[in-house]
DNA sequence: ACACTTAGATAGTGCCACTCTCCAACGGAA
DNA sequence: TTCCGTTGGAGAGTGGCACTATCTAAGTGT
């Protein structure tokens, strides 16, 4: 299939493929002549693919570019892959050092990481993305004067355990080559599927709480 | 205080709050002679939970003005300001019309509601911005070609259930004024909290399941 | 008296995700 | 063969957004 088909089945414009070609978020087409290329269905997955990542997941585009590298890195096997996948994934802004806020959220975080025994997490310290993005936001929290007690958090970790059991159950179900890419594709994608149904479920408590 | 305290003591560039006053984020001070305007303590709180709302939350000035809004409409009753404010929360992409994926999906959120018992979520049908924002999410997923039972589904709306419960239980223990401002900052901040919390949670479930 | 600050308005900056324009190279029709 | 529309590729341009720098008039401290 030609780079025009290529737009008209994904529904992306030419001129955004060709976008996406120059920075690398699609591998190049088959040069048959040089006017002309070759597209298959790798490709078009592959490109409704970034354009989730992109439009649905937020993703920055150079950021789905590292993702989809590490992904691709033939060079590392399947756990390697994934867990270079999840790490290039994009995380908010760091906490600030010498930050007494932080200071105290790190600890609360290292608390709660303990009690639910990850020590996954305990082990790659403060180096994982999601971990300092944690602690930002909960440093965050405590300037602005919230509480958080260590069990409120907990209350999150432990479902949070719970819908990653539920979404590695659903990653099993695939085969090893497509694996990866369904780790990312999950990942990204369910976090706006769980943020609205916590919207939803928000309103609806609270209409149940104030309303009657 | 002026200005230039209410910057050093948030951290925040006096350009910066200058550009906040300027997009109505912030009330203007009291202006005491054509150069010099008295700020207060609640003016801290405010530009405080501005910049989190910004930078920790990631939502855009334009949305920020919109939903600080309507908490401080105080032509509206306490729910209805939290829901007009939970209302004009950012959200995702809108699912498109017409479309297959959207039309399965749109079934499928429909269905999970009815099981859920979420008769709010029903009765405000597509017009909450949550509701459209999770059709257009598991539409995504579904022109992926990736599998999302309804029972998979569900696990979801049950845990965002259990999270509804204890995020209102802790708003709960806030007086009515500050309650409104409190949904807000706790939904959004605790978006990011999740977010990670979920991301560590899989990858020490990823570690257990395949690299040992 | 006069250098220094301040509040406020206006214009400019940098980044990002596209999108437009151009070009040389085909490829089917006359 | 000659024409003319189409294609892939590359570089420059666009629009939106969140600031940020500059400027001006009006105080303030010594």
């Amino acid at each position: 299939m030609r780079l025009a088909e290529l737009s008209e089945r994904s529904g992306v414009p030419t001129a955004t493929i060709k976008y996406y070609l120059r920075e690398r978020l699609l591998p190049p087409g088959e040069r048959i002549t040089a006017t002309k290329a070759e597209y298959g269905e790798e490709h078009l997955r592959r490109l409704r693919l970034v354009r989730s990542l992109i439009q649905v997941g937020r993703m920055p585009v150079a950021t789905a570019r590292e993702v989809l590298a590490a992904a691709d890195d033939e060079s590392l096997g399947q756990n390697a892959r994934m867990g270079a996948a999840v790490w290039a994934l994009p995380h908010g802004p760091e906490p600030e050092e010498d930050d007494p806020h932080a200071a105290r959220a790190r600890e609360q975080v290292d608390t709660v990481l303990r009690r639910m025994d990850w020590s996954h997490g305990q082990e790659l310290g403060d180096n994982a993305p999601a971990y300092r993005t944690l602690v930002a936001a909960i440093a965050s929290l405590d300037r602005l004067g919230y509480p958080h007690e260590t069990e409120h958090l907990l209350v999150h970790a432990r479902l949070a355990g719970e819908l990653a059991v539920a979404d590695l159950d659903l990653v099993e179900t695939y085969g090893t080559p497509e694996q990866i890419e369904a780790v990312v594709a999950l990942t990204v994608l369910y976090e706006p599927v769980l943020l609205s149904l916590r919207r939803l479920a928000q309103t609806e408590e609270s209409s149940r709480r104030f309303k009657k």
